[in-house]
DNA sequence: CTGGGGACGGGGCCC
DNA sequence: AGGGCCCCGTCCCCA
């Protein structure tokens, strides 16, 4: 499976590492006291700019298709999509040679191995060197918006980002996961089940644990590349940055 | 201006 | 296939 059914996506170094660093309990000491020897991005770090190619191949155009499969939990209010259509759900798979289109992978495939595979047929001038098998993978297109997906599922995921369907019961936001939910609420509650081992404080989303834990530390995860300041979050290093510290080395 | 917290979005992986 | 969870990241606000 590819690590990213996003086509168009930006580009990082981002090596997740899941499952070292759980922050229940003692695992938030363990993550504190092996912070120093942890494997910290310790270098500027500087956007990316999105690779924003054009799929090499013709692109699926879902514009009429669901927005979600589970229909019956979106939110209406007009955010619902049009009504299924089977036919748009079925993706195209392009010859690599010719620009015939195919509604099954195997009907391509026969075609590519009959008509072109015992020809000096090349590819054609705007295919990648890719594999075969990666050029004839179709590509799902938003609806809403311009983003592409190598698979369905990755696209029904990215469209409830667009629906919405998950509805906060006291405030009525609404939100694309359950577990988005579920920390919006805890705003409601004041639940904060994420805590500091090292100080009284207490935290309803993880990630602002994480990043709490950065100040706990004297050497910090972000690195000014020129005068070596550590920052606790990105955006501290960009602030550094944009206030002129670069521009004075 | 800087540092930090709150809230949230989104892709990827595991089950 | 889909839900749950992980991590990274961003934006906004405030002291």
């Amino acid at each position: 499976m590819p690590r990213s059914f996003l086509v168009k996506k930006y580009f990082t170094n981002k090596k997740p590492c899941y499952r070292e660093s759980h922050l229940d309990s003692q695992a938030v000491t363990s993550f504190f006291n092996n912070m120093d020897s942890l494997p910290l991005p310790l270098s500027p770090v500087t956007p990316v700019s999105p690779s924003l190619s054009p799929s090499p191949l013709g692109p699926v155009d879902l514009s009429s298709s669901p927005s979600c499969s589970s229909g019956d939990e979106e939110d209406d209010g007009g955010r619902t999509s049009d009504p299924p259509s089977p036919d748009t759900l079925h993706p195209m798979y392009h010859c690599m040679y010719c620009s015939k289109s195919y509604n099954s992978l195997s009907a391509l495939s026969h075609h590519q191995m009959s008509q072109h595979q015992s020809s000096q047929c090349s590819p054609l001038p705007h295919a990648p060197s890719l594999s075969q098998e990666a050029l004839a993978r179709p590509t799902f297109h938003c609806k809403h918006c311009s983003k592409e997906y190598t698979s369905l599922g990755a696209l029904k995921m990215h469209i409830r980002s667009h629906t919405l369907p998950c509805v906060c019961p006291t405030c009525g936001k609404a939100f694309s996961r359950p577990w988005l939910l579920r920390g919006h609420i805890r705003t409601h509650t004041g639940e904060r089940p994420f805590a500091c081992q090292h100080c009284n404080r207490a935290f309803a989303d993880r990630s602002n644990l994480r990043a709490h834990l950065q100040t706990h530390s004297e050497v910090k995860k972000y690195q000014c590349g020129s005068c070596s300041r550590t920052f606790s979050r990105m955006s501290l290093l960009h602030k550094h940055n944009a206030s002129g510290c670069c521009l004075s080395h």
